[in-house]
DNA sequence: AAGACGGGGTT
DNA sequence: AACCCAGTCTT
């Protein structure tokens, strides 16, 4: 064993964890946790995800549970997450573990990494984490983060995968490979973050190549971002008494399988049509004023900016993957948080 | 290899 | 406003 891995793992020891997910040793992992919290950690905080996994490990305290659900209600609280193609996939990959594998998860990286939404990280996570597999590495953005200032590689991101992947291998140890996994992780989510280092913390500090360098806040080096563009639409609000008319989206659609707001495309900006052509959109042909504030939201390409007419019917319509839903329900519903904000800014 | 895919917290 | 995040999937 290396002695960055003696220090690391050290380090990490000497820390306290409560995260919901992580059983203390000797206590086996329960492969069912973490699962669900790798799935949901991908792209998002620990502070975010903690809610949800409580929410749904005691809904769904089993993959049989999940497996057996109905795919509406995963999405409903899943709702607010984002990426919900994870969500679709969480289900789909339940179901999977019932019926190919019985209820129990397969314990090597090469039969995980074949399930929905399981890709190479969260392979290699399960396999060390719940199962001791210690021939994965494990390589998240923190461990990226840590590996190049550990070595000052200079390539960028991602052709300097590979390079961090071989490194990492030759860090991890046969022994507790589950642990050092989490001890990088967690030494590039408090020490070794994106901005400002906590260099003078880090128990490597002086195997650090960058630090020795004094440029450990360059790394990892990667290409310029691209700007986003800014696209526009209208949105509907249908009344009909305390009810308002929801839209369950195509599973193919941005936010699939989610309910939301009819609305116009999103467009850019030069391109929106004027009310008239946009009401084509509606599923009503009522008369329409303009409601509350412009709703803002930014997604992950582009910005978005929504003007929200709103009309009240006499009769009820019922239209394909309509459904009525009460004001009081609303928050209760599932919506995407694109959605909730339009809602939430037409003050009545 | 590059783009699509949410949302919230930090800087 | 830009950047980041315990990434995956599709093209």
């Amino acid at each position: 064993m290396t002695s960055i891995t003696k220090k690391l793992l050290a380090w990490y020891d000497q820390e306290k964890r409560t995260l919901p997910w992580r059983a203390e040793p000797p206590t086996t992992q329960d492969p069912y946790k973490v699962w669900m919290s790798e799935i949901m950690l991908q792209q998002t905080t620990v502070a975010t995800v903690k809610g949800y996994f409580d929410k749904f490990l005691k809904r769904w305290p089993t993959v049989m549970d999940l497996a057996s659900a109905v795919q509406e209600d995963v999405l409903a609280e899943w709702a607010g997450l984002g990426y919900y193609a994870r969500a679709r996939n969480l289900h789909k990959c339940a179901q999977m573990v019932a019926i190919d594998y019985q209820g129990q998860f397969p314990t090597t990286y090469q039969e995980l990494v074949k399930l929905p939404g399981i890709g190479d990280y969260t392979a290699a996570a399960i396999a060390a984490i719940a199962f001791g597999e210690s021939k994965a590495p494990v390589v998240d953005g923190n461990v990226e983060r840590f590996i190049t200032r550990l070595h000052r590689i200079e390539t960028l991101l991602p052709q300097a995968k590979k390079e961090i992947k071989a490194e990492t291998l030759s860090l991890t140890p046969k022994d507790r490979p589950g642990d050092f996994a989490q001890a990088m992780m967690d030494l590039g989510a408090t020490i070794c973050s994106p901005k400002k280092p906590k260099c003078l913390l880090c128990p490597i500090q002086t195997k650090c190549s960058a630090f020795a360098n004094g440029d450990a806040e360059t790394f990892p080096r990667k290409p310029a971002k691209k700007t986003k563009p800014t696209r526009r639409s209208l949105a509907f609000i249908l009344r009909y008494e305390d009810q308002i008319l929801l839209v369950r989206r195509d599973d193919s659609a941005m936010l699939g399988g989610m309910l939301g707001l009819p609305h116009t495309p999103w467009v850019e900006r030069d391109t929106l049509p004027d009310l008239g052509e946009s009401l084509t959109y509606s599923p009503g042909r009522g008369s329409f004023i303009k409601a509350g504030e412009t709703s803002k939201h930014t997604f992950t390409h582009f910005h978005l900016i929504t003007d929200i007419y709103k009309t009240s019917l006499t009769n009820k319509i019922n239209i394909e993957n309509g459904e009525w839903v009460r004001i009081k329900d609303i928050k209760t519903a599932g919506l995407p948080t694109v959605f909730m904000k339009m809602i939430k800014s037409i003050s009545d």
